[in-house]
DNA sequence: TTGATTACCATAAAATCCCATGCTATACCA
DNA sequence: TGGTATAGCATGGGATTTTATGGTAATCAA
């Protein structure tokens, strides 16, 4: 049933002033060998855009459509803050998206935007939170697993 | 199988002096391609409009008919107070609908209406009405997962 | 016939598509 | 091994299509 497909790698792709970025081709690949599409919403926890595949969402969807969570008031909550963010993008055929005032002003993105592969989804960032954010969760993870760091080339 | 579909996002259009409002084009866009209807209602716990498709209507009949759990009556109930409410809305070759009196004053709109989508379902929503509720969520989900919130600063 | 509802037309703005160009990484050949 | 051809990708700009929305005509019911 369910192919298997990674979002990976750390990518740079400019944005111009219609807000257009081109959707690393590897990314394209997925949504194309699965034919689904891009979503993409603010993340609750950072100051960046999250993206994922509308087959994950409608997943979510279907887990919520059952006669007993019809009239629940959390469920309801909590789906007007996903589905009522998240929008699908499709790409054109040179494979650009174009991102939403909405999102790029949560992400603070200018003209720069960096995806980061997180399997199932992606994150889109500005540079310069990117760059905080990894060194962030760097140091987060020599802290708790001090075994693993073995070289300081890196920092 | 059910093909995939959710309404997503959040979008603004005008209410005309008629009851006239534009459907968001990608809610549109899942009606013509299940070959369905929209169904709108008042709803239950909110002064907004809910909205799903006709198919979601039937199917939540037939699981009230099987239902035979503790809560049933109260669902039984529910179910019907949204059947004897609900109507059809067909868009014209424009792509609006014409919203009734009784759905309008539910939801207090009166010149503009917001369509949040709720995956399988959508609400619209008054502009002053939906900034509070959104407010309140947002301050509701907070509580409830203090982990997911993150201060503009990156700590 | 009149009031109300529904269907159709027109226009401006916005979103989308597509062509052309430059760049980069890989393949290929001497 | 080093230099060059090639294919794929990113990016800029302009043309085209869609969409929202105001207005008018047609249809229906009382």
């Amino acid at each position: 049933m369910g192919k298997t497909f990674l979002f990976l790698d750390t990518i740079t792709n400019k944005v111009d002033s219609k807000g257009r970025v081109s959707l690393p081709a590897d990314y394209r690949e997925i949504v194309k060998e699965l034919s689904t599409n891009i979503v993409c919403y603010r993340s609750l926890s950072a100051p960046c855009i999250e993206g994922c595949t509308e087959e994950l969402l409608a997943k979510l969807a279907s887990e919520m459509e059952s006669s007993l969570d019809f009239f629940s008031q959390t469920q309801d909550d909590l789906t007007n803050l996903i589905f009522g963010d998240a929008r699908k993008f499709t790409f054109d055929s040179t494979g650009r998206i174009v991102l939403s005032e909405k999102l790029l002003a949560h992400a603070q993105i200018t003209d720069s935007a960096v995806f980061v592969g997180k399997g199932r989804k992606f994150q889109i960032w500005s540079p310069e939170n990117w760059a905080k954010e990894e060194k962030r969760i760097r140091a987060e993870i020599a802290k708790k697993r001090p075994s693993l760091t073995f070289s300081r080339e890196g920092n």
